[in-house]
DNA sequence: GATACATAATTGACATGTCATCCATCTGAA
DNA sequence: TTCAGATGGATGACATGTCAATTATGTATC
């Protein structure tokens, strides 16, 4: 029908209104949700998502301790951001940095029980927010969509985006 | 039926695991695509996702000029927030402050033919952005439920979560 | 075992965010 | 008019992120 060959086929390369509506929408409520949890986790435990993220992944390892890479790698952040966030949690005493008997370079980073206890102390109520916030407020419907376009978006966004 | 009075009706409090994959699985979707997104504007036109929101709001405004606290309002971002980054912003000659007239409190930021530049330079690969990682990635069914989740979230987060 | 390269982790410089506080000006009521 | 409070905006202190460079150690190869 339209394949006559007179224009080269004009793809639409940018976004309608209505498509940019609700991309905004889309990442605006993404921001909106994790400063809202943020803010209630800081207030009900002084804890950042960064700190439990962190201690979750320690508190799930054996012997509460992991080496620094496996660590960085396990919540997805780079090393160095890692590095700098551990110095922070040091000075706090949520962790400790040991060395590693296998390699002299590596640092193994301990669950302090100080940290231990904060995130025990932090889990329920975080948990409780997130299911307010976000699974009470969408229906089974909604919730199985939600983990449809996140997974799309991951597949676009390619395999190396959170490895 | 289970309307007996025996016990108190254990409400579930807690996510159940599958709940607890699909939310991570959506707060760090999120999270990525805003990472990309920032890291491919950053790269192409040496602009933040700050200064983009800023300048977006400035070109629109009649006069490509808006005092501080209606531009603060306008992207949602707190008024100390928005005057840090108005001062990153005009260090490197994207914006100006101007005196307001009719308030001397007030100040006026004036998008600067720099930036303006700068901004019209932006606009398309970030569109190109947006919809090659976003709207390109999901049906369009996907696209609505989108919208659909984000409505949802946001209508429990609060009327007050972003105005 | 010496040289070259890879890896583990830290560091410094800087951009970005939040929070509390400050200063100047405006506004309304006595 | 004056004074109390509200408002507009800037600032300082500090937490968080990214990037590039640095340090020290491991590993492979000749």
């Amino acid at each position: 029908m339209t394949e006559n060959t007179t224009r080269p086929r004009p793809r639409r390369q940018l976004p309608t209104a209505d498509e940019l509506r609700i991309w905004r929408d889309f990442i605006e409520t993404a921001e909106a949700l994790r400063s809202e949890l943020a803010s209630r986790l800081q207030s009900e435990s002084s804890l950042s998502p960064g700190d439990y993220a962190v201690m979750l992944a320690l508190s799930e390892a054996p012997g509460r301790r992991m080496r620094s890479s496996d660590l960085a790698a396990t919540i997805g952040w780079e090393r160095s951001r890692l590095s700098h966030h551990l110095g922070r949690m040091e000075r706090r005493g949520l962790i400790r940095r040991e060395e590693c008997a296998t390699d002299s370079r590596g640092a193994e980073v301990v669950l302090d029980p100080t940290g231990a206890e904060a995130f025990r102390g932090a889990t329920v109520p975080h948990l409780r927010a997130v299911r307010e916030l976000f699974v009470d407020a969408l229906t089974s419907e909604q919730l199985l969509a939600a983990a449809e376009v996140a997974g799309a978006i991951r597949a676009r966004l390619g395999p190396s985006s959170d490895v």
